[in-house]
DNA sequence: GATGAATGAGGATTCATTCAT
DNA sequence: AATGAATGAATCCTCATTCAT
């Protein structure tokens, strides 16, 4: 039996394990079992649990990295190229919650998680946010002065936040309804000036109001307190 | 010995142990030694370790919404309040990132979540957010047609995702630039998108007219003169 | 139950299942079940099986060290002095070849074994030699000239090599008459090379007096008389 | 490639493997990597782990023999002997400290020691002194009546203290000097009666000192202890 | 003769929680 | 109300050895 099969058949042991019970009760002994090998045996392939885990992550990723471009390629318009990605990674998420658990909770949160294969891999994920946003700001269709790398993190943090209550088992969420929800959101905070943000009157108003806050926090610090007041 | 003083010695240590060690390093015995009591009275109190451990992060949340409030009260429009309430929340979690990490990775992932005050204290936290904006739409300053949760969560999600690598020990992160630029993200993205949707006039006279009012009561509560006006 | 009680408890059931397996084939858990404790319990009072280990060879090394030390005062006279100390190693290890074999084999190779307690109480047993030796050479019974741990060394030394069929269960040895070649070989390598060094005739009769010391104190101990004579 | 080839270069990659990491961390694996061969082959030539380790040894001490015989025959003197044979030995320890912790704590202390072909060889190499002394007492060079296989542990047993703390990396020693120490003292051990020792008066104190001794042990062992005394 | 993948038994250790005193 | 000793379940990992190809 050619070893890319018993790699193949732990990972996938792994990965349905990983899925019903999530990291802490995945037993190595139950993912020998169901791969049909004794536990020695993925000892010598994974160095150790968590090597196996993250082979099965970095596995996952890979799968999706691949349709991902794939599909991309014929994606056309900046929203719709923004919706595409965002929609994907709902789908990812609802696909794999457990998986989608284990990147949230177990691997990013790691301190060595920069020198991890899952951070490159996820870099490559979420970069075509930032190429797309820039390409955009070059083309006029988004404005400049704004950071691409918060877009990609207001895009990422948003989607995160918006399924746990699903990841949690609790409730569901609509992947085409949300993802052009978002999708709006940024397109919208990234449009050109709109005259509206441009109305002097609302720059001025916005000046004064900001004046208004540091006055009133000077005299908060000033003044002895509220007992000056009775 | 009162027991809100035992209470209040055992939260003590334990924040002091969660925030040094995180809660798996966290050990009761250790708790229990700093606070100078033994480890059976913990359980007098807390029911369980995971109890403890939700108890101090409720604490750590009171306090925080306490100042937070009474701060916010004094914030007037809305670009300033959203960024208010983004800088406090950067601020806490520089301020405490092993809690905040422990309510990331701890207690909202628990499938009891939902009935955990915690949830109740951080719909309180975030809820504001929901209402300045539903506040914003009412008037005219920001358009309508966006869901107040999904921006609570851009908000929400996207501060996460941007100090992810602070939380490992991995960086540093400002937090006023960081407010400021998630504020006008957002406020960009629900800026009314044409021509101000109402009369901008009339509007921009109300928003002149509540800074009058505000720096007036200010003025009013500073000087020494005040009495002489009533 | 006392928590001393405990600790002797389970030191005695790990001297018994040292004696009966080594230290590789002795489990913790017999261990435990001999003492009447659970595993857990062991972990209370010994940092782990190595910190036991060398525990229960403490012991042993104190009670010996008892009596060796009681029993030595007792005896007069260089050659008998050493003769008692080879003879008292060779019972011990007679008496508790496994719990010698451990020493041998585990404490005494182990790289940190001179900041070991069991050093320090090894140093107590085999000192006396040296100080024998050294008084002997004061008061001209040796030569001067040879390094008293050299002695030692080729004392403790030797008697291992004598020991180690019977440490293998393969032989015996007679105590007796392997304490009396022993301290024989070493006298005769440490005896004044030449003419005695002193006067011989005031040396021997300084002997005797003492010996004629011994034995009318022990006289007047034992014999029913001795109150008569007072 | 030759049998022979593959023993070599089989036993070679043991040897430095067993000289780095000891036999408990000299994994077969290891050594079939340096030695050019898999794991299987291994086993063709060596029924298990601990033959190749003694067959390594082995080889290591019919080198040692080689030189150790040739070199003998050029040496004249009992002492001058003794003192080779020991120098030697200490040479050997220094040179090979790994395979010399071996023989003392893996291989001598094997149950089956004495069928093994290193016990022969390790007679060989140590029945030099009890041939050394046998002629010596032959020839009046040593007097009679003193065990030689005793003399031969005392040597070689001396020298195995004198050199734990080497063996643990803990001190050094040298060689020249401590051979001549060990030769010396063996040397008056052995050395033809002096008068010294035929004193007929010394002889006879220590006999009566002897005698002291047992009396007293005897009346210890009589009496109902102190309480007798009182 | 060589290969090298598969085998699989086996035990130390941890720490939250309990409950008799 | 406080004590704090006792509990005990539960899993990862290693590496010498085998044997089908």
């Amino acid at each position: 039996m050619p070893p890319e099969k018993r790699v193949a058949d732990i990972m996938s042991a792994a990965r349905s394990v990983l899925a019903e019970r999530g990291v802490a009760e995945a037993f190595v002994s139950e993912v020998a079992d169901r791969a049909g090998v004794v536990e020695g045996s993925i000892y010598r392939f994974f160095s150790n649990k968590r090597a196996l885990v993250e082979k099965v992550v970095e596995h996952w990723y890979e799968e999706m990295l691949d349709e991902y471009s794939a599909q991309f390629e014929g994606i056309r318009g900046v929203r719709n190229q923004l919706r595409f990605i965002i929609h994907h990674h709902l789908v990812s998420i609802k696909k794999e919650p457990a998986l989608s658990r284990i990147v949230f909770l177990e691997l990013r949160p790691a301190e060595n998680y920069r020198s991890t294969r899952i951070f490159v891999l996820n870099q490559a994920y979420t970069q075509r946010v930032v190429e797309v946003v820039r390409a955009a700001v070059q083309s006029g269709e988004f404005r400049s002065g704004v950071s691409a790398s918060l877009v990609r993190d207001m895009i990422f943090g948003g989607i995160e936040h918006r399924v746990w209550a699903f990841l949690r088992n609790e409730g569901d969420f609509d992947t085409a309804q949300t993802a052009d929800a978002i999708a709006d959101f940024v397109c919208d905070a990234l449009a050109p000036s709109s005259p509206a943000s441009e109305d002097p009157v609302a720059t001025a108003l916005s000046r004064i109001e900001s004046v208004a806050d540091r006055m009133e926090s000077l005299l908060a610090g000033a003044l002895p307190g509220k007992r000056a007041r009775t």
